[in-house]
DNA sequence: TCAGCAATGTAACACTATATCATTTTGGCA
DNA sequence: TGCCAAAATGATATAGTGTTACATTGCTGA
């Protein structure tokens, strides 16, 4: 059984398909400003803040976009796995894969901000296996790193 | 070799002596406001966030204290490892026991915000491991879990 | 005593997030 | 097509989190 879990990256206009077929099979509509602002999201090259995305998404469109649209934007492509938020940096990425459920390991370079994530299930299994082990219930696992990443040494 | 840790809790007063023990060595003063933003910290039965310390010292105190000294003082803890940040709360936890370091597991109850941690540094060692395979530097790892304890069923 | 440094205070500000209610857009249906 | 209801978005205000810059206080050691 394999647990570790490698993707090859379907490219800007796939990667918005994709995001937009798991919107839609969430029962939720894809809206001109969701997919404006997914695409705002995933032109990042590193977490953005959901005001960095309405500043990028009201460049985009010429017209202002209110931040509290953003916020619930963000929250529902949380919701449909199409994003994913890092809780250590108040800050959002784009999923390329929303079709996989995998509970990410984030690696957050404390000097550039880039962050890049690792799907290892069975590190993630014996997280949620340790929580339960005392009881608890687990339900979302946040498991990010703060550390340098290759090219900040 | 254990991996699994367990402690037995210093209670009150024992805590605080750990807590400035601490301090001291690693070089830092513990003045008055330290000891009181510790003494509020660890009163609290679930995380706090800086400003929920801001108000309890200022009651204790019977004087206003400066949102902004807190922030300092709690890092300084976090710093020293006298208390551990819950970065999905944006809440501070004190630390029973600042004499071991750990990659703390935090399992935090959605449903009534208590957070409870164990030390399991298997776990905490495997993503460590994760994280480097990649070239990346681990730092600090943020391990929490979003769920229900056992209370919230 | 006085100089210097660490700690804290004061104030202002930036960023993150949510609440409330109004308005617009969309989709279903007669 | 035209209308209704529901969903989405906007506008505005406000709460909560965190930082910056500089002033003041107080301790400590020459």
């Amino acid at each position: 059984m394999a647990t570790l879990h490698h993707h090859t990256l379907p490219a800007g206009p796939g990667l918005a398909a994709a995001a937009r077929d798991a919107v839609l099979g969430a029962g939720e509509q894809w809206t001109d400003l969701r997919a404006q602002v997914f695409g705002a999201l995933s032109a990042f090259d590193r977490p953005a803040s959901a005001y960095d995305v309405t500043e990028a998404v009201s460049k985009a469109t010429g017209r202002r976009i209110a931040a509290n649209s953003v916020y619930r934007i963000l929250d529902l492509f949380v919701a449909s796995n199409v994003a994913m938020r890092i809780e250590s940096s108040n800050a959002y990425v784009a999923n390329a894969h929303p079709a996989c459920l995998h509970d990410c390991i984030f690696l957050v370079c404390d000097a550039c901000g880039k962050t890049t994530h690792i799907d290892d299930d069975g590190v993630a299994k014996s997280v949620r296996a340790a929580a339960a082990a005392t009881g608890f219930r687990p339900i979302r696992p946040v498991l990010e790193v703060q550390g340098r990443c290759v090219d900040c040494n």
